[in-house]
RNA sequence: CGCGGGGUGGAGCAGUCUGGAAGCUCGUCGGGCUCAUAACCCGAAGGUCGUAGGUUCAAAUCCUGCCCCCGCAACCA
């Protein structure tokens, strides 16, 4: 019998710079569905890549002093190589820049043009030079970027558009009787309600303002949008050709299976996509799936602040088949999910180490201590190995079944559970303790045996998720890989196999602490790495305070009215300050820097809430903040920016 | 009325579409066990499911109002 076919995608890459592990959770999840899906017995197609052109990848590139392609190439590279680190076994890995890919847009573009679906026509609006999007003025927020927040400039550009209009209907047909093809649902009523019913306008598929991106053959000023540019990836990359004859690649592959998104994308794969599809009379993809985004748990991943997580960094720490198991496991289904390295290092320890690895090793174990590593089915068996078997061949299904609505991170968890049934089965039939009658020596082997091969029918599972872990598993074992269809048996595993004498540790322990203070230490090296030597000070860390805790203090901006130096006293100085409207007493320790005349006039940042209290027998109410070197040099805290008195600081 | 996401035991989440005994992981407490990576197994405590109404025999789930949080800063799938 001939195999069904498997055509899925990722999304391709933006080349801008280097993948973060949010963007690599895409690619993971996607090899775990396409190994899942071989291993269903499909003929997958796997197909990821990387969007080369646009306004950005430009200025990067000049900014570094290299050629746009020089440097979509370094990124590039740096894309796949990540891809392979993580283990994802793509089929095709397509470029934007790839001459084929690039030949075939424009043909389209022609194609759609003298077929009437593109005409040229003139934009007018508000341009966003960052977002490369115009804006009509109803649009901006504030007279400004609605995705960005910058400043817009007028701007006319000759452009030309798609019509998008003519194929409106036709869509929300398809999206009415085909509820499977945007997943998860929620998103399919999003895309009705906002932009199908209301009326879907013209599309703008090209651009003048920059050269970075394929031309117009026919007006060549005119560079092709950069999204008929990389959606089209899809079909360019299994051999598409427009006008002429397609690869047999294609003619089997397409339509495709599976197109696997990011949630923020879904309007185009699922309105310009199927639009473009049937402008070109090709048939739509079966299913768009938009995931969730992966998140930091401490606020969103931001370089300023130093949290961004590379899944090289992390497969540095804990390798990469427990990068693989944490985002697919941490992510829910329909909501953003959140990493953080305390969550990695609990789940390691949890269900990697604790669940799994030492499963598997205290099973090795045993059977080398008790049987010099020979594992024999002798046929002793007892009513408590009925639920383990049970439980065990019950456990493709429900993987199946999960994995059949892509809900990936509930199919580890149903592996996980078959894991979590042998532990129970070792504490239920207790080895240690038949061990010790001579007479219950097959019994032992049995219970042995079947723990063996309940390992191996999960490890085999696991293949999809964590590829390496499972070949390590049933190597330890000295166990084969199983076929789906030998999964509908218990006693696979061939009896009086010798597993290892040596077992090794697949995943160990580790401690928070020491993982937080590396980080920091890898963190700070880089931070040292990239600022020359300004001369810091480090200073004594304090426990950390609640956001609450902080919440209770109360800044504002005071500016200072008068100032005089406090008698008897040759540090301090009384300073009349203003705040809001009135004016209040503060006694402050400065006068060592600061003199009472030129206090004068100085807005400063008060600490106003602090209890007023009696200072060489002034009344004080409030603190003035200061910042102090080690020479005892201050130096008072002041608005950057001219700010009113009163304002408040937070 | 900018858009979007969310508020479920101490923490992180599932369950909400398709109402019908409130579930998972971690943590805490108690117990068991000793083969193993101080691990594994069992049990317990702990929740007005943000809030106020409504629909219903029945609401975390459906409807309405309100409150509060988070992202929209390019590292954006």
């Amino acid at each position: 019998m001939e195999k069904k076919k498997f055509y899925m995608t990722t999304a391709i890459a933006y080349t801008s710079g280097k993948p973060h592990i949010g963007n690599t959770y895409e690619i993971v999840l996607a090899d775990s569905i396409a190994r899942y899906k071989r291993f269903e017995g499909y003929d997958v197609f796997f197909q990821t890549g990387t969007d080369e052109h646009g306004l950005k990848i430009e200025q990067k590139a000049e900014a570094a002093g290299i050629t746009p392609k020089e440097y979509v190439d370094q990124v590039a590279g740096q894309i796949k190589e990540i891809w392979d680190l993580m283990d994802t076994s793509y089929d095709k890995f397509i470029r934007t820049t790839d001459p084929d890919h690039e030949a075939q847009v424009q043909k389209i573009f022609k194609y759609l043009y003298d077929k009437g679906d593109i005409y040229k026509g003139y934009y007018e609006g508000m341009y966003c030079t960052p977002c490369e999007s115009f804006f009509t003025e109803s649009q901006l927020v504030d007279g400004k970027c609605p995705d960005c927040g910058r400043e817009v400039q007028p701007a006319k550009e000759e452009a030309y558009f798609f019509r998008m209009s003519k194929y409106a209907d036709r869509l929300i047909d398809y999206i009415n009787t085909h509820p499977e093809f945007i997943q998860p649902v929620s998103r399919k009523n999003e895309m009705m309600n906002n932009f199908l019913l209301p009326g879907l306008q013209d599309l703008c598929v090209s651009r003048t303002s920059f050269t970075w991106g394929i031309p117009v053959t026919f007006d060549p000023k005119h560079v092709i949008y950069v999204w008929l540019d990389a959606l089209t990836n899809y079909i360019t990359g299994i051999g598409y050709n427009c006008g002429g004859e397609s690869s047999e690649l294609f003619k089997k592959n397409w339509p495709a299976d599976l197109h696997l998104i990011g949630k923020d994308i879904i309007r185009f794969h699922t309105i310009y996509w199927p639009i473009f599809l049937m402008a070109l009379d090709l048939p739509l993809p079966k299913q768009v799936f938009g995931h969730p985004w992966l998140l930091q748990g401490d606020g969103k991943m931001s370089k300023s602040k130093g949290n961004v997580l590379y899944a090289d960094e992390l497969a540095d720490f804990f390798g990469v088949d427990a990068v693989r198991y944490f985002v697919l496991h941490e992510m829910p289904f329909e909501n953003d999910g959140v990493i953080t390295w305390e969550l990695m290092v609990e789940r390691l320890n949890s269900e990697l180490a604790n669940t799994l690895g030492n499963l598997v090793n205290r099973t090795i174990s045993m059977s080398n201590k008790y049987f010099d590593g020979v594992v024999t089915q002798t046929g002793v068996t007892e009513e408590v190995d009925e639920d383990l078997k049970k439980t065990v061949l019950n456990t493709l299904t429900k993987v199946t079944d999960k994995m059949d609505q892509l809900r990936v991170a509930d199919a580890l968890t149903e592996i996980f559970a078959l894991f979590k049934r042998c532990n129970k089965y070792i504490d239920e039939t207790m080895p240690w303790a038949l061990a010790k009658d001579e007479a219950k020596k097959d019994r032992l082997a049995e219970v042995l045996y079947n723990l063996v091969e309940s390992i191996s029918y999960g490890a085999t599972l696991l293949e999809s998720f964590m590829p390496s872990t499972s070949r390590r598993i049933l190597n330890q074992l000295n166990a084969k890989p199983r076929t789906i269809d030998q999964m509908d048996r218990f006693g696979l595993y061939q009896s009086g196999t010798k597993v290892t004498d040596k077992p090794e540790i697949l995943f160990a322990r580790m401690d928070i602490k020491e993982v937080l203070e590396k980080v920091e230490a890898r963190k700070a090296a880089e931070e040292a790495a990239k600022t020359p030597k300004e001369p810091v000070i480090d200073i004594e860390a304090k426990e950390n305070v609640s956001y609450d805790d902080f919440a209770k203090l109360q800044f504002q901006v005071g500016e200072i009215v008068s100032c005089e130096a406090v008698p008897k006293a040759d540090k301090l100085l009384c300073s009349q300050v203003k705040i809001g409207s009135q004016v209040r007493q503060i006694v402050s320790g400065i006068r060592s820097t600061y003199s009472p005349e030129e206090m004068v006039g100085k807005k400063v940042m008060v600490l106003v809430n602090l209890e007023p209290r009696k200072i060489r027998g002034l009344m004080s109410e409030g603190m003035l903040l200061c910042a102090e070197d080690e020479n005892g040099n201050l130096s008072l805290v002041t608005p950057e920016k001219e700010m009113p008195a009163g304002a408040e600081i937070s």
